[in-house]
DNA sequence: GTCTATACAACGATAGAC
DNA sequence: GTCTATCGTTGTATAGAC
């Protein structure tokens, strides 16, 4: 961790820090899953996995993945159906490796990116921008996730259910710690917490109306700190109200 | 309208206000496509675009348009593949029939519930609280309509961004009001729109959430109204802070 | 107005050559 | 490891009887 104490502040600070490339990503993806591909050196599986991920991103983000066919797949990876199915077992687990992955890196960095800081405001703001930094990041993964999670099983619904309370748990644990500090007033630190959930989603769920906008990550992370320190009652430091 | 002044304050006086049940709906979806409908007599018309409507919300919002086959609505409604078809031209018109009412309606609902309402602070309030009880009252339809608007054409899509930039405009103009009348303090007024939607949202696209944890739609709106107050900079009236 | 029967295209998935 | 060819199934939509 670089930036510690206050956490890291710019996107590109985040960028550097943790590795998020497609190629990093299929790797952790291949060593995860490597008895069920069929395809066994790790160069050429990494890059046709990591081939078969982006053109599926990118199809079911444009029409829905139900509407997306194997043989767009097929097209967009420049790769055959039968090669197709040397990486993936069926067409319901792509989703499934996509999603679980997902969660799996959510995870990882809202954990890390908290370690080092202390205090229930730096805290609350670091959390705030890991969480749009990487969806700013994995924008087309974190889209793919929400809209496409109604094509999992019973069992991966509940999954995706417990990593949506996880990480508001995160905030509400932060929202509780302010008011134990006495820097909080009196809230729902339930409902504050969704709300917060609801606020960071809109990144990636309505993109378009910010990129037509001009509004960068960083901005919108700290527009949503300044909204969020106004309810809790922390007032900001250079702002004359109050 | 019967609560003037103040808005309609809870989920009651709401539903008594405007009728928002399926048969008075299906009604006016039949008016406005009868031309289009090959059945002639009103009541079986409606009777059944009721049918079909309800069945399609319910399958789709369960595993998505795409996932729902015509057979599964002819078998959800009762009614034959030959029959559904006397009342849709296809499955897109579908989605089309059915996003575009609910555009029509989130307008006329969002317009006359402000109408009597004056200064920022009530207007406010009383938008957040039409919001939230209009996708209260049509949950599905709402929620269909998010998930499902990928599925249209481009001009369709182009009405849904409209749809959404007009809603959004109502709260801009309500915060810049509010500056105006200096009883809000200085903020980007697109900025917290947008991020007043985005909280509205999740009543209709997180309802599990809220459904477990029993809170309602009063309560919900309650939240809000509290939140987008402090943010803005006026003072909740019983509280202690400031 | 509603039904049954059916047309025909496109789907996911696999077998077997290379 | 990757390809081509093809299987069986299921999709949307319609024609014509009732």
């Amino acid at each position: 961790m670089t930036g510690s104490g206050e956490g890291l502040t710019t996107l590109k600070e985040f960028q550097d820090w943790v590795d998020l490339s497609r190629q990093a990503i299929c790797r952790e993806i291949f060593a995860r899953n490597s008895e069920r591909i069929g395809v066994k050196k790790e160069a050429t599986a990494v890059r046709n996995l990591s081939r078969i991920i982006d053109a599926t991103l990118r199809l079911a983000n444009e029409k829905g993945f139900q509407a997306m066919t194997l043989r767009d797949l097929s097209g967009e990876t420049g790769m055959s159906m039968g090669a197709l199915y040397t990486y993936i077992g069926s067409k319901d687990e792509l989703v499934r490796l996509i999603q679980s992955h997902g969660r799996l890196l959510t995870g990882r960095v809202m954990h890390d990116s908290l370690e080092a800081v202390t205090g229930a405001v730096p805290r609350l703001s670091a959390a705030i921008r890991a969480h749009v930094y990487l969806t700013e990041v994995l924008h087309p993964w974190f889209y793919f996730s929400f809209m496409e999670s109604r094509h999992l099983g019973r069992r991966e619904i509940e999954a995706a259910i417990q990593g949506e309370l996880a990480s508001e748990k995160i905030f509400a644990d932060i929202l509780a710690e302010g008011q134990q500090e006495g820097l909080f007033r009196r809230i729902d630190v339930t409902l504050a917490a969704a709300s917060i959930k609801a606020l960071m989603q809109d990144w990636y769920l309505k993109r378009w109306k910010y990129s037509r906008r001009g509004v960068g990550a960083e901005a919108f992370a700290a527009h949503l700190i300044a909204f969020v320190l106004a309810y809790v009652g922390f007032a900001a430091p250079a702002d004359g109200r109050c």
